[in-house]
DNA sequence: TCCCGTCTGGAACACTGTTCAAGTGCTCCG
DNA sequence: CGGAGCACTTGAACAGTGTTCCAGACGGGA
């Protein structure tokens, strides 16, 4: 309320509207409607001014999705990790990144399109490496153990959005397992292929496989090109 | 080349363009230069005719696209399966997946943004599938692990294609763990981060690790909801 | 010859991101 | 008190996108 300390960049000139404004209308309409509806018309006309006055304040819709993602990648609370082995609470560091994609999909899929997932999960990703580095994974596996987890999760974050999403039906996978005739593969088999999937539970399944592979055999290919050790 | 058995549908009537030549040049101009370079009046321009002639043809950029990646679907020669044992098979199905879709990236990020990613690779798939059940999987189960495996070779796939794309660099994941300094990860890690990742190698090592869990712990959730057994 | 169905072209509409020049209103300084 | 300067906003326009409407050209059958 009173004078900031700054420069006095707040309530700005006659319009009342700043940067953290926008930014925050924009945050607003990418997650009730997604990142297609995020025009610059649109988002003007949600704040009541015109798109001058956007590009004034955040340059270009480029830079005004990453201020977007940045804002959202601040707010991301870092869930709790629980689970007492070491499986447990790498697997539990995982899953809260796939929750919070989840529960944030339209952010997440906006940051997926113009490739900064990484800007805007950083923080999880953190938790989860330190999580894979007490598990006793040292500087190479652990940095492969992070990806790997991250690239299954990712995978299956857009599995699970196309499941959701708009596609035409017709070229969803169920119906297009529908019309398969293969001899190779028995009959009851392509009938379970129509039925839909528990992306949740795969997803979970999925990453306990991975981290079992992962710490159970450390060995292989943690090569350490680094050279010197700890510290 | 003689006047076809159907309804004369071919050399059409005075620009000598079929249906055919418009999806042709479309796949072309996407293999060449990506799918946000088929723009209907560039396709039109490549072709020499206006883009009318393309909206006769095909109905819309959509139809257009869809036609596209079913004819790239039908030029899929379904790749060779090597290996002796069941792990050694269906690994190498998965990467054939993996390997076709390197290879028309354009194409395949074309489908998957369009959400017909499972409508370019159904036939890779039912070969997956039936090593799966070649490997003693039943309907569930198969399924399941299916798309499991379809999950993380789509997670790898995205984080390949984002390290080659147009990415600015300053957010490209190695950038941001560059300005991490987190103490509950060692410095050594840190800087693991930082270098370049050899995804073709970890998508393999991933992918074994979870058909090793697939394939040697059949049980848990198998639960098979079908009723009725093999017939 | 006439006509009809097939095919093509020109022009336009609505929408997108973006920019230019010209204002507003406020604040500070002389 | 008045003028200068800045922060901010606006209307209008440009280039680009997918898409559609309407009119025209070509071919072959009646």
């Amino acid at each position: 309320m009173t004078a900031s300390g700054t420069t006095a960049r707040m309530r700005t000139a006659h319009a009342g509207l700043a940067a953290d404004d926008v930014i925050e209308g924009a945050l607003a309409l990418v997650e009730a409607e997604g990142g297609d509806a995020l025009t610059m018309r649109r988002l003007a006309s949600e704040l009541g001014v015109t798109t001058n006055t956007i590009y004034w304040h955040v340059g270009s819709r480029d830079e005004l999705v990453l201020a977007l993602i940045g804002r959202m990648a601040e707010r991301l609370a870092e869930a709790e990790i629980v689970g007492t082995t070491a499986e447990e609470r790498v697997t539990s560091a995982a899953t809260n990144i796939w929750r919070n994609a989840l529960e944030h999909r339209n952010v997440t899929a906006l940051a997926s399109q113009v490739g900064a997932v990484t800007l805007l999960e950083l923080p999880l990703e953190v938790a989860l490496l330190a999580e894979l580095e007490a598990a006793g994974l040292r500087s190479g596996a652990a940095r492969d153990a992070l990806r790997s987890i991250l690239m299954c999760v990712a995978g299956f974050l857009i599995g699970a959005w196309r499941s959701e999403e708009r596609v035409p039906e017709e070229l969803r996978a169920q119906s297009l397992w529908g019309q398969v005739a293969d001899d190779r593969v028995s009959r009851q088999t392509l009938r379970a292929m129509t039925e839909p999937a528990d992306l949740e539970d795969l997803c979970h399944a999925t990453l306990a496989a991975v981290v079992a592979g992962l710490l159970g055999a450390p060995g292989k290919n943690e090569a350490n090109p680094g050279g010197t050790d700890d510290r």
